[in-house]
DNA sequence: TTCCGAAGTTCACAAATACAGAACTAAAGA
DNA sequence: TCTTTAGTTCTGTATTTGTGAACTTCGGAA
């Protein structure tokens, strides 16, 4: 069977700000280590790349996972990625979540830092 | 194979708020079903029961379902329930939720109402 | 008292989802 | 050109979820 692969072809998949749900954000968020990846990113104004942020999360983790959780992230609307060169720089979508769910994910990353400790 | 059975035995069990979790929470919310049952339940001080949740959620669902997400929420630590000769009463574990996580739950089921319009 | 209906639970199995190793692609630098 | 780096896809396994069927218990009716 063929093997078919084009990962830099392949458009990444953001939804649109009005078909994000809150199902869906909850869900994405309901793994403690998306919610550590979230928490890194929306540290870093500037967005970060997988590397970087399992990096500072030092909880190591398959290539494969954590292509698995940027995904979910992404497909929930959490996160926005972009493809710069061999990296993929992903961001919290701050804007778009703040005026859809106004406070809540700084809520949430707020009480998952306490609970952290 | 013999069929065991003692759902009026065995104990129900509930988290003590201690080792309740941001992830089992977020978790338990991820689902619309479970939100609205939460809403449901939030709205009604006294506690209800699955009948009449599932009656006001007007969206029909198998009794073996419905069950699930009871166990599920429970066992979040986001329920109590408590049997009242045959039917289970619960209710939403308000103090000690908003303790833990001050404001959240509110801020979720407004969220949902929300988008539920 | 006995019987029946209502309320929920458990079981079993199918379907969906998650995890992780292996193979792979593309870009960038030596 | 060759190699390293970053990330994706595939695949098989394991876990989770949804639902019908069988079942238990309680409380009220006969």
């Amino acid at each position: 069977m063929k093997f078919v692969y084009d990962p830099f072809i392949r458009p990444l998949h953001h939804p649109p700000p009005d078909s994000i749900t809150l199902p869906g954000i909850l869900h994405a968020l309901s793994d403690p280590v998306r919610l550590s990846i979230v928490a890194e990113l929306r540290k870093a104004e500037d967005g970060l790349n997988c590397v970087e942020t399992t990096g500072r999360l030092k909880c190591a983790m398959p290539k494969s996972t954590c292509s698995q959780h940027y995904r979910i992230l992404r497909e929930s609307g959490i996160i926005h990625s972009e493809r710069r060169g061999v990296e993929l720089t992903s961001r919290v979508r701050r804007k778009e979540l703040d005026a859809r769910y106004p406070g809540l994910l700084d809520m949430i990353l707020k009480a998952w830092k306490r609970e952290q400790e």
